[in-house]
DNA sequence: ACTGACCCTAGCAAATCTGCCAGTTACATT
DNA sequence: AATGTAACTGGCAGATTTGCTAGGGTCAGT
């Protein structure tokens, strides 16, 4: 959604990136194996992948299974991005880059992910995409072109997007490239499309462990049931009277647990609370 | 989550589930073609199943195109489910089953959805399983048991589940199962996954933009740009005077918009409106 | 020129939330 | 027996939301 400058306000500051640096594009087709100790070259299939990303612990890990995803299936740059859904304003970016640093550098320079089509289409889709399917209204018809023009420029002529969405609201993207003209590269694509599906959606798995492990991301919040219940009620729009009589509690009570759910949210209303929670997945539908 | 017993309340109906039958279990390994006055049989493969998802109009393609896809890789049933967050407390379910009906009708009067270790999984996770992987805890160990051996019984010994999850707060499932036991079904199973997994989320793609279609679930609220810049800072926690100042209008003009706002939405608190506008993806973070 | 959609503003009474305090009870773990 | 966690209850002042009505202004499409 398009959003009201406020670049005069405390809020127009932007969180860091977490890690968001082409750390080694390798436009070969084969890569160094994990133990960069070792210059062995090896080849995984993609089944051999998602078993290393399950037992990945850093970053560079993951980058090195995109890579070497990447080259499996003739590809040349890949670009991984997530969205963690900490604050509705602010939130919290990861990027793992495999582009190259010349074309990175200058995308974030020019802010293009905020106008970039496929990443909006990753935002709200779920089926992966070839990038010439690519067929959205966009907003910001010059700078989409622009940005279209420029990106040949450094090799991406065609690409493979793969949206990645959990049910803790995170919103992610692997993006796979290639310099190849569409129509060539198209049917070994869509070969490939199932199995770097699969891939996406580890690759996201073990980013998001690896964060959560580390304290770059804030811990996992733990609510009781109650306090799960008074928010669930709130989130239904009762008030506190309300949830008091559905649960069978004084008011005093559902206010003490809203208020304790608060404050481990780190938050001081209700509303942000209950947004807080729903974002984060601590409250879902009952089945 | 757990959620306590609400039976003596108004909330306690539950909402109609849409469409929950076993409308053709075909435990053959072929099946009928989709225009049914012919009883010509074919196979199709995944991609080409993947096609006529796109095109797929009524909820009997869709449980075709799943049969078709069961027997494509040696399943015997499947059930596909989804549940939409229309409400916290009353989501809607969207279920078309393929297991036998004997199995369903039995499975549905003991409510075993609520504690189908399975179904629990998917909801809360993103990668697909092979049933016998599943150790998860479980709440009511005792009903899971009786669950579990109730359901080979029916034919049920291994299986493959694929979680599905929208941009939308949407959570499916398309599980796929067959009598074989798991030491004989996995490796063939491994293989199929990744196309199942793509499968899965085009099924769920077609069946939401089917019911969107039809008039059985609410159709989508359209909030203008004002409205969505209101509601996001509420759900940030901030107050109608300092959304106000944020916005550069008046905290009356605030008002204005979220009560509209919460008209559109159908509910009467900003808290409801708040939960509700991020369930339906109506407002999302900024990039 | 008209219509519709969107955005902006105002005022008021009643209902509700928020932040703060200080307790009791039950239950499982150590 | 001691500890910790979760659940439960009460009270109060001040801030905020809610529901309602009633306008004016801009802009695009017809």
């Amino acid at each position: 959604m398009q959003i009201s400058d406020f670049k005069d306000h405390q809020w127009a500051r932007p969180l860091p990136v977490l890690y968001a640096h082409s750390m080694c594009y390798t436009p070969c087709t084969r890569v160094q194996l994990l133990d960069q100790s070792m210059t062995q070259i090896i080849s995984l299939n993609c089944q051999e992948l998602i078993e290393l990303c399950k037992t990945a612990e850093t970053v560079d890990e993951i980058h090195n299974i995109c890579s070497m995803a990447s080259n499996q299936f003739g590809f040349e740059q890949f670009m991984y991005g997530s969205r963690v859904p900490t604050s509705f304003v602010r939130p919290q970016l990861i990027i793992i880059s495999g582009y190259r640093k010349d074309w990175w550098d200058h995308y974030t320079e020019q802010e293009y992910m905020k106008v970039d089509p496929i990443v909006n289409y990753c935002a709200n889709s779920t089926i992966p995409m070839q990038w010439h399917e690519l067929n959205h209204p966009v907003e910001d018809k010059k700078r989409v072109q622009q940005l279209a023009n420029e990106s040949s420029d450094f090799g991406l002529n065609s690409g493979f997007s793969f949206p990645v969405h959990s049910p803790r609201g995170e919103a992610a993207m692997l993006s796979f490239s290639s310099s190849e003209k569409p129509i060539n590269a198209a049917p070994r694509m869509q070969d490939a499309g199932p199995h770097l599906m699969m891939l996406a959606y580890h690759i996201h798995e073990s980013v998001m462990r690896i964060f959560r492990n580390s304290d770059k991301i804030s811990p996992a919040v733990i609510l009781t049931g109650r306090e799960k219940e008074c928010l669930l009620w709130a989130a239904e729009g009762k008030t506190s009277d309300e949830t008091a009589q559905i649960l069978h509690i004084s008011e005093s009570t559902v206010r003490f647990h809203l208020n304790n759910a608060a404050r481990k949210l780190n938050v001081h209303t209700r509303r942000h609370a209950i947004a807080r929670a729903i974002c984060l997945g601590l409250i879902t539908p009952v089945i």
